[in-house]
DNA sequence: ACTAAATACGACTCTAATAGTCGTATTTAT
DNA sequence: ATAAATACGACTATTAGAGTCGTATTTAGT
């Protein structure tokens, strides 16, 4: 269970590259795509999504890309995870929403003390923390 | 990401109600999928599945059914999870096994700082923790 | 001995989420 | 004007998980 997605992975590696430069330089997807043997498109979704979420800034035109916009410090795992990949949140166990035996269900209670233990080691742990 | 798995979920589903019981008293598939609207054919696969585990014992024969087999405080959720998920572990990032960039790869002490992290909180969970 | 109800289990299909691709539009430095 | 970058919706492919089927084996009850 529980695999980090490439989504996410993606992401930190890019973060993490870009954390080795200068802070105002830029960094292309190509860049990082072909560094780290990386599918290209796949990644430019990633960082525009980080970029939409205000993560990173991107720059367009030629000598653009993109560089880290926000003190990593600031963001917990748990937030970087749900920008990424929804609102879904971490272990969100199938009785969050649509169960249909929910009332017979008999481990509710302790489904959620997991969700809220993975949600507090991610909360705890910055995206810095992680990258740098 | 990181969903529990049905099967985690079943198992979890009859390990509760299990112990709800006299603790030799036996339960067959077919109470608890009925009791709780479980996909019968499914859960009897976990439960088998534990049974060769040795988390629970299995009674053939007609009347026959399943019993807790073990003290439940003794066994972590990391290994819970293992047993029934295949030796992957929990946040098995790719580059675990076949990364073919894995020199290139940049996040790779990161992600098992996750790991570990991951493993170190379910360590620490009992089973018993989770369905008592 | 026969039957019925249970476990045991390999092999198969179905489904949904993730991964990846394609095509096209837009921006902008040179 | 061109080329190199981001932006993004729509599509396809892959894979892991969920669930089903068929059959074998065990054994209590009659």
């Amino acid at each position: 269970m529980s695999k980090i997605t490439r989504k996410v992975e993606y992401a930190l590696i890019a973060l993490r590259h870009m954390q080795l430069k200068q802070s105002d330089k830029l960094t292309s997807t190509k860049e990082i795509a072909t560094r780290y043997g990386v599918p290209q498109q796949l990644l430019a979704k990633t960082l525009q999504h980080m970029a939409r979420d205000g993560i990173i800034e991107a720059v367009q035109g030629p000598t653009g890309g993109y560089r880290v916009a926000t003190n990593l410090d600031q963001i917990s795992m748990k937030d970087f995870f749900e920008k990424l990949e929804g609102p879904l949140g971490m272990m969100d166990c199938y009785f969050d929403s649509d169960c249909i035996q929910i009332e017979a269900c008999n481990i509710r209670i302790p489904i959620q003390r997991i969700n809220d233990n993975m949600r507090n080691l991610f909360s705890q742990m910055s995206v810095q923390e992680v990258t740098q």
